[in-house]
RNA sequence: GCCGGAGUAGCUCAGUCGGUUAGAGCAGCGGAAUCAUAAUCCGCGUGUCGCAGGUUCGAGUCCUGCCUCCGGCACCA
């Protein structure tokens, strides 16, 4: 079985931020889980470095669009490792294997009479790179986004018949109600589509930087749809021994609410038109708001995700995007929020539960993890857990399916509590009367089940925070990283004391 | 203007087909414990469930109207 995740591919007319991390997290973390349920898995990420803006951009800055895009593409390179993205590949659209087959398919959507030459005449916004209805106009003739003036352009260009894919499109979304997630985006898609779909210009014909059109190379093609393909086109060039399209294709794609439209309608209309097996689906995520707005270079309230990681670690940020704010809604971020999550549930409940752990494994049973059975007192807590979690993230429920892993991390605190390892060990006055060989098999049934609860919940949460839980599992003797039921595994494994890992942050500013 | 969503504890939110005293986390207050990164655990809520009607034996849950907020689309400038 085959799973192929996307992120969206980011324009390098900037700098990486927190808002880019966030989708690749999202799609990082499903790649993880997948691998984890011992599927094949491609998991792409990347940059699109063509059209105006880019263009613009360069021109500003006196390069050429391809040096912008040499110097920007490997922030966001290093970006994807910082947070420790997993990606098979990174795909730019500027690499030869990517224009290359978006000629092919643009040429395939031609042949197919999906493609006719027409005149396009308005106001046009070069930031945006977009023409806009006369309902997009603010006053003065400016764009409402952008606020600066637009020029009246008339270009005769390639227009796809977006337009003939209206009932195929209502269809698709009738047939396969999952095809857009969350719900409410989904019915954003289609109302958008229902109230009719005008076709959509294919080409640039003033415009050098991007792909030519094959049949007519005086134009390129319109980089939405030079973009949109890169999901199809990496799988062809990924490797170079192998083409992976049969073995991957479709895709499942992460992306935020801001490109729905493109994702959700001229995407699947396209690869109609090319003939092509639709995604398997897609998950729209909302926006990280910080101080009540979206974060934004112009207004200056851009969190470096470098700073974050520098000061919490990658996992903590990955933990925090989809803890604090549930997925597919928008959500308040802030540094307080950042710490009071990092000190109070990674550090203090999670963190200190796997040290509690493995000090008393280590004081009372010589670092073995001893063979008992389950505690049926326990138990049922796990009950389900990991099906439900597959379930959830084959929904890309990622806040959801955190929630119930936490719920046993919470779960196993209380059941320390309970179960007072340190009093079983003590073979104090009053005790001794009683039958110490008891306490000794219910020390063993104690410690067991702790240790086994830690390493089913860390196995879960291993998608998450993939360093911190592989270090644990490493510290509890487990090799596999496979999803498993409490008491799947018996005793007998030694287990070795580790640093805290997440060490409490005031400790560290006191050095 | 049209469509959709939301309005529940100080904050963030759960509340499944209408059914027992409306829940969780955080924050706050009090306590227990000592294996552990002074971490953990337990206890503590007089909430007009946006407002007003209605249906029902019974409504946070269904219906109608209204208010506020958010999103999408359209329109105007």
């Amino acid at each position: 079985m085959s799973y192929y995740v996307t992120t969206p591919i980011y324009y390098v007319n900037g700098e990486p931020h927190l808002g880019h991390a966030y989708s690749t997290i999202a799609a990082d973390i499903l790649a993880r889980h997948h691998r984890q349920r011992g599927e094949d898995v491609f998991f792409l990420t990347g940059t699109d470095e063509h059209g105006e803006p880019v263009a613009q951009q360069a021109e500003r800055e006196g390069v050429t669009p391809r040096e912008l895009g040499d110097r920007l593409a490997p922030r966001f390179k290093r970006m994807a490792a910082k947070v420790e993205a997993s990606n098979d590949f990174f795909i730019r659209t500027t690499d030869e294997g990517h224009v290359k087959r978006v000629q092919e398919v643009v040429q395939r959507v031609h042949d197919n009479g999906h493609v006719y030459e027409g005149t396009y005449e308005g106001l046009y916004c070069p930031r945006c790179a977009d023409f806009k209805t006369e309902s997009e106009v603010a006053e003065g003739n400016t764009c409402p986004i952008h606020g600066i003036e637009l020029t009246k352009e008339k270009q005769d260009n390639w227009f796809f018949k977006l337009s003939a894919f209206q009932e195929d499109l209502e269809r698709l979304y009738e047939e396969r109600p999952d095809f857009v997630t969350p719900d409410f985006r989904r019915n954003e898609a289609l109302s958008f589509i229902k109230q009719g779909l005008r076709d959509v210009s294919l080409s640039r014909p003033t415009l050098k930087w991007g792909v030519p059109v094959p049949w007519d190379t005086e134009q390129v093609i319109y980089v939405w749809f030079d973009a949109l393909l890169n999901y199809y086109t990496a799988l062809g060039y990924a490797r170079e021994d192998e083409d992976l399209t049969g073995r991957y294709w479709p895709a499942f794609h992460i992306l935020a609410k801001d490109i729905l439209k493109f994702h959700a309608v001229y995407w699947p209309a396209f690869l109609m038109a090319a003939e092509l097996e639709l995604p398997r689906g897609m998950f729209i995520h909302g926006f990280l708001l910080m101080e009540g707005q979206k974060m934004s270079k112009s207004l200056g309230n851009v969190l470096d995700p470098d700073e974050v990681i520098e000061k919490f670690g990658a996992d903590a940020l990955r933990y925090y995007c989809f803890r604090e704010v549930s997925f597919g809604q928008d959500g308040q971020i802030s540094p307080a929020g950042f710490e009071a999550r990092y000190d109070s549930e990674l550090a203090n409940e999670f963190g200190n539960l796997a040290n509690r752990t493995l000090s008393m494994v280590s004081r009372y049973r010589a670092s073995v993890v001893p063979e008992a059975e389950p505690d049926p007192a326990l138990a049922p807590d796990f009950e389900g857990v990991p099906d439900r979690f597959n379930e959830l993230l084959d929904g890309a429920e990622l806040s959801q399916a955190l929630e119930d892993a936490w719920k046993l991390v919470r779960r196993l605190n209380r059941y320390v509590e309970e179960s007072r390892p340190w009093d079983l060990a003590k073979a104090g006055p009053g005790r001794e009367a009683e039958e110490p060989a008891l306490d000794v098999a219910r020390l063993d049934q104690v410690l067991y089940s702790l240790a086994e609860g830690l390493r089913v919940a860390a196995l879960l949460l291993h998608s998450y925070m993939p360093d911190t839980t592989g270090r644990l599992l490493g510290a509890l003797g487990e090799p596999d990283r496979g999803l498993a039921a409490f008491g799947s595994r018996g005793g007998g494994q030694a287990v070795e004391k580790i640093p805290p890992l997440f060490p409490k942050l005031e400790a560290e500013s006191g050095d």
